[in-house]
DNA sequence: CATCCGTGGTC
DNA sequence: TGACCAAGGAT
């Protein structure tokens, strides 16, 4: 078991992924692939990471953006709180460390959307310090390797995790190592089916000499999450001509905050029963939504239920106005401009896609 | 410490 | 198709 570090070194010299962020001279190409990677997959990431690259090159460019076009930058990524984070970190960075990343551990933590792991990872990464990174390839991986029991996503696990990924640490390369382990986890140690047949440190396994590696990490169960429906309409008026959207911002904190969406309300049962009037020129969609999630918009449901959207979009204005909503009329060619979830995004295309309007 | 936060992929 | 998963952090 001594030996499996540099065993792992060895297949990654042969084996690395080369991304867009490997290899990049600036520290803080590396701060941002590690914000967008967090509970994101990589061929996701890769598009948004070169498109922010060019849209913000450098920590002066990103500290001094408006916050609508950092999260437009971040649109369709999810988990928008750490663009907000990211932006707030930057000023920061620029303000108070004289635009550099602090070589330091707790220094690092002290800035927004930068935890155990993150700071981790850019300190063995960015700094070459020895320092442990422990994320979900690396717990699969050290789970199975030490055959730990504890569950990961407990208390425990996480402090014999911790302390297994310091224990096994590398002095000097702790950043090929750490990266070493995230691609071990990403191509050969997988969450199902481990391809233990091509593993370079299949003799070195706990879990494979027990044949448990399929029980392996141990997780608690998480709560299923129950789906809702939600209705959402398409307001559209005349301004000086053109035709404009009614479009509301969500709160700064909580679900998508922050961004904006199109008036909509949840719904029992068939929206299109309960909204047959309106949808007529209303688009039915169906999201996810956490339990206990409450829609602050929830009274243009009775609006929408009694009158026809288009001709009496004052009314719901009016309605929208009652619940503090930050609203705004929207010119359909300047939708784009306005950062939205994924759901919302793919209304706007269709409305403006929409020759009626 | 449990829960919340998006989205897309997989089996 | 529902459940699970993915380079976590904030509260």
């Amino acid at each position: 078991m001594r030996r499996f570090p540099s065993k792992l070194l060895n297949w990654y010299a042969e084996n690395k992924r080369t991304l867009p962020w490997r290899g990049h001279r600036s520290p803080y190409a590396v701060w941002v692939s590690e914000i967008m990677l967090q509970q994101t997959r990589v061929e996701t990431v890769i598009p948004y990471f070169k498109k922010w690259m060019k849209t913000f090159p450098t920590v002066y460019t990103l500290a001094r953006a408006s916050e609508q076009d950092v999260l437009n930058a971040w649109e369709g990524l999810g988990y928008y709180s750490r663009a907000r984070n990211f932006h707030k970190a930057a000023k920061i960075v620029v303000e108070d460390h004289e635009g550099k990343l602090p070589r330091d551990m707790t220094e690092l933590q002290k800035l927004p959307g930068i935890g155990r792991y993150t700071a981790g990872a850019l300190a063995s990464i960015v700094f070459g310090m020895d320092e442990p990174a422990l994320d979900g390839n690396l717990k699969r991986v050290y789970a199975r390797l030490f055959d730990v029991e504890a569950p990961v996503n407990s208390t425990e696990g996480e402090r014999l995790l911790w302390e297994i990924a310091r224990e096994n640490l590398p002095t000097g390369k702790a950043a090929d190592f750490n990266q070493a382990l995230m691609d071990l986890g990403a191509t050969i140690c997988l969450p199902k089916n481990p391809r233990c047949e091509v593993c370079p440190l299949a003799k070195e396994c706990k879990a494979k000499a027990r044949n448990v590696q399929g029980l392996r990490p141990v997780k608690t169960m998480k709560r299923a999450m129950p789906r809702y429906t939600y209705a959402a309409a398409a307001i559209i008026k005349r301004i000086n001509g053109s035709p404009c959207a009614l479009l509301v911002q969500r709160p700064l904190k909580g679900l998508l905050g922050g961004m904006w969406e199109f008036p909509n309300a949840r719904v029992a049962g068939d929206p299109a029963e309960a909204l047959a009037p309106a949808l007529e020129t209303a688009y039915r969609l169906t999201v996810r939504k956490k339990r206990g999630v409450q829609n602050p918009l929830a009274i243009v449901k009775h609006a929408y239920s009694h009158f026809s959207v288009v001709v009496h979009a004052f009314l719901c204005e009016s309605a929208l106005k009652k619940t503090n909503a930050a609203l705004k009329w929207i010119r359909l060619k300047d939708l784009e401009k306005y950062p939205m979830g994924k759901i919302d995004r793919t209304i706007a295309r269709r409305i403006i896609n929409d020759s009626r309007f």
